[in-house]
DNA sequence: CGATTTTGTGTAAGCACTTACACAAAAGTA
DNA sequence: TACTTTTGTGTAAGTGCTTACACAAAATCG
């Protein structure tokens, strides 16, 4: 369940859904505690009908928000069980008005105190658990309804493809400008390690194959920055071959390459990200702190001569 | 859909699985939007078979939250559809290990992309909206899972069951009991009037006939109290005949009969409860504050020649 | 080592709704 | 007044899960 605390629609519609089939089948069990042969979801259509008799199935559909497909489903069931009666409007001959039976009035009363017995125990639950539930989804309805998710992924969408700079993974054939991109940067500051060149010449064999990742920035079609995840023994990952063209410099493509590495790595399931950089880099350092990451108190032992600062982002 | 504010489990159920059933149907279209021919019920599976390559229909499963029958359908049409591929396991023949097929690998570029717009999309919204749904339903599992719902309101329908007071609809024959409660106080500070006559002997004629209610508190299935919800002519309630026997006082019978009817009001629909008295009444003025109401400006005409004080209470 | 239990998976049917379709009664229109 | 459109309701089938049942492979046990 963890990789999917990203929020996806289809994340929050399936938690929901199970949220909501919990209540009702703890409906039905508190029904069969005060037992009343009553099916939890004949509810709102017979409370409706016990306080408003004579109501139409249509008006019951709007006040309820079911399609009248359902109402009349439920209808039926009701009338089966001899707790409602349905007769024809003589004014319209299409209407179905509806009234509570003998029987139904004598279930109202249980019905009222179990009702509110159940009223309390939910006003209590949502009070002691502090979960503004009922207005939360008031408010995410609200804003749903002004704009709907469709077009809100839309436009982001828009955002993102319209943006001069583009990401994406690595593919075969991008080894070239991934080494030139490192061994620029590096070459000015150090010089290249023999652990530089394993990864820069085979990225595919030591990064990709053992479960790692690369992502590339693009402008105009152009590869001008380079971001790696390496994978770790412990289950991290090391954010590494972090790499900006001299030129692009400026248009936080560092920052968007960083902050995709991360959501990458929570994607693969890590808790944790780690990085080595070296403190002659201060606008590196800065970048790092941005996204995210702490300086680490134990230093871990390095392949490589430059690493003198370590830093890590914990996940979640 | 007013009523339901009741916040029953049913109520809530049903909002939960609309909201669910929302996003479940937005998922689909923007998968549409993206051109991709992909379920949105695939997705978990789908996804964590590509961080995961190898893994068995129970281990998915366990990490998404679904029952093994229904990875066990989604599997299936992941497969039909050529997504998927499915071994069996060498060791072990029973279980299924799942693998993305080159199809697979093909979309899941296609994937990851929309799957950051929505994410950045959603929690756009919900930032927006200022509703921490994810952790109020959190909390709420949480709370849920010390103990369940249908136990506490077992709980709270002991509690209120061992209560020496216990609240009831009027019934047939409880008009003399009503009268002599309400008699009893009026004449002790005021006199009877024709409208208190017309009420106190025929109250299923003027009070419950035209869609209003009476409630009243039993101690060791004595009637010791009496409350009446009137209906008025603007689609609200009256408060009227609060009586409590003078033996029986110091129990809180009219703090809850009074919040009985109250809630009664609530459940009939109406979005405002009335209420006449007289300022010499200091302790039932008391009451209603406590009770929520609030003095009203301007006065309106009453029947009743004591009544010098009029309350209201709104309601949501 | 055969018998029993457990585990992994698949299939069928159910649930509480929905959408899609059907059809008659009422309302609007020419 | 005959027509088209709209409205109110009912039925069938679909949805995305669930529970219930079935069955073979593996693990456990006397």
């Amino acid at each position: 369940m963890d990789f999917l605390q990203q929020l996806g629609p289809v994340a929050l519609g399936s938690r929901l859904r199970r949220m909501s089939e919990y209540f009702t089948s703890e409906a039905a069990g508190i029904y069969a505690d005060y037992g009343l042969d009553f099916q939890p979801r004949w509810y709102p259509v017979f409370y409706l009908v016990a306080h408003r008799p004579g109501i139409s199935s249509n008006e019951i559909a709007d006040q309820i928000g079911h399609t009248h497909a359902s109402v009349s489903q439920i209808v039926k069931e009701l009338v089966r069980n001899g707790l409602l009666a349905m007769t024809t409007d003589p004014q319209d001959q299409r209407r179905r008005l509806m009234t509570l039976t003998e029987q139904g009035q004598a279930v109202l009363p249980q019905l009222r105190a179990q009702t509110d017995d159940v009223r309390r125990s939910m006003q209590a639950l949502l009070t002691e658990a502090d979960a503004n539930l009922w207005q939360a989804l008031d408010r995410l309805e609200g804003q749903l309804q002004q704009r709907n998710l469709r077009s809100r992924v839309a436009r982001v969408r828009e955002l993102r493809e319209q943006s001069p700079v583009q990401l994406r993974d690595f593919r075969p054939g991008d080894q070239p400008i991934f080494r030139q991109l490192n061994e620029e940067w590096i070459s000015t500051y150090f010089t290249l390690e023999a652990a530089d060149l394993k990864a820069l010449d085979h990225p595919e064999e030591y990064i990709l194959a053992p479960g790692g990742g690369i992502l590339l920035a693009e402008v105009n079609g152009q590869v001008v920055g380079t971001c790696a995840l390496i994978k770790m023994a412990d289950g991290g990952y090391e954010l590494a071959k972090m790499a900006v063209a001299p030129a692009a410099q400026g248009q936080q493509i560092g920052y968007l390459l960083g902050q995709a590495a991360i959501q990458r790595a929570r994607d693969l399931g890590s808790r944790r990200v780690y990085l080595e950089s070296n403190s002659k880099l201060a606008p590196a350092l800065a970048l790092y702190r941005k996204l995210g990451f702490q300086d680490l108190a134990q230093p871990l032992a390095s392949p490589y001569a430059r690493a003198n600062v370590q830093m890590e982002l914990r996940l979640n």
